[in-house]
DNA sequence: CGCGTCTGACTGACGCGTCGATCATTTAGC
DNA sequence: GCTAAATGATCGACGCGTCAGTCAGACGCG
């Protein structure tokens, strides 16, 4: 796979293709891209985009990675200056709520990538490579809340576990469009699990301050 | 749609179509189920298929429609029996869990149904009536709970957001084969949310007894 | 500097396979 | 013998991938 995806020319050309097509697969989805669409948005024509990739799957594969790992390293610059652990784990499930657009789009990408890789068992390594980085984030988060004496020793992995189903659950409902599910209901429900889970106090602890941190 | 979808002839053939139709988009994906692959395990013709119906597209939601129909049923009657509303929850979480390939492809079906309705809006309206239901039953249930006397008072929405959030993103995690979900873990961190969120005794009451009756 | 050559990005019309849908025809039931 | 049910060959649209060709700029050489 390195050398077949591995891109000719200029890679300017190369991101803008890839930078174009995952837009365009979280709003119409994955089987509904044309390689013409892509080639259209870029101004191009067919054969560039196989000029640069060998084939269509190619393309949105690419463009997949692309979106993740560029989610990931804008969560991980705005992380970097954070020190209380409490207001890590507030900052991560700030930035996971599906409000703008840009996080939308990029839980439609999840979502398409969670279908595929359940039908398409050969995704499940790239999946879970992408997916192991979010879930660390938050494991070490905890540890590090543990460390500074603000958490609970609650098993950081089983919290992970609850904490990110919930994430995922919560966002594909506000995703679908469900009646009972908002992006505030779903950040008062992420509060409360560290909250109930994590928080030293028996009552759950600062709920105040981190209402207004969540929103910070 | 009502008239366009509805059935001519006999509704047992039209029924085999469905029957087959809904296993083939929970293991091959709705965009890959052709036509023909559905006639040919009816042992028909695509002719055939197209005189039940007008087009693909109505296949594949009739079928979608048919395999949540029968799982609702299904639970329907498994749940009649079971008075108390702890054990009522408990079995609830048992038959979501995607132990066998029958609730696997329900939860395959899931997946896809969220994606596709994810991207496109008009599918909203099906989408939460069926998600409607199983959101209820869990709301229901805590109710009869309370008014039982076995349970805190909990606001019942909330609970049942954060159970079915807490669900769907545990079944995911199975389906997409995440190292760290397993069946198991799942049905544990259920159980879990029900003893943290509704029990009455503070730390988290009878749990035993709950593990052995979630195998029931 | 000027000329010829070469390379490599880029184009877009076309071939070809695929698949949904159609419809003339056959078969079965009453 | 009439109607409903079922067939499957055939059509036509669609879209991926190919490939012969264009063009701009780099390069070498006198």
């Amino acid at each position: 796979m390195t050398e077949a995806t591995e891109g000719r020319g200029k890679p300017d050309r190369r991101n803008a293709i890839l930078e174009a097509a995952w837009p365009l697969i979280a709003e119409r989805g994955y089987h509904h891209v044309r390689v013409q669409d892509i080639a259209a948005i870029c101004g191009t024509s067919t054969g560039t985009i196989h000029y640069y990739f060998p084939g269509k799957d190619d393309v949105l594969q690419e463009a997949l990675r692309y979106c993740v790992d560029q989610a990931f390293i804008r969560q991980g610059e705005a992380l970097r200056q954070i020190e209380n652990a409490r207001k890590r784990l507030l900052a991560l499930i700030e930035m996971q709520l599906p409000a703008g657009v840009q996080v939308r789009n990029e839980w439609s990408i999840w979502l398409q990538f969670w279908t595929e890789t359940c039908l398409n068992p050969e995704l499940r390594a790239l999946h879970n490579d992408f997916y192991e980085r979010w879930l660390d984030a938050v494991v070490r988060t905890v540890r590090r809340g543990q460390r500074q004496g603000i958490f609970r020793d609650t098993d950081p992995v089983v919290f992970a576990r609850l904490l990110t189903s919930a994430t995922d659950g919560a966002a594909i409902k506000i995703l679908t469009g469900a009646p009972n599910m908002s992006v505030d209901s779903m950040r008062q429900m992420l509060v409360n699990i560290i909250d109930t889970h994590l928080s030293l106090l028996p009552d759950g602890g600062t709920r105040a301050e981190a209402a207004v941190a969540g929103r910070a």
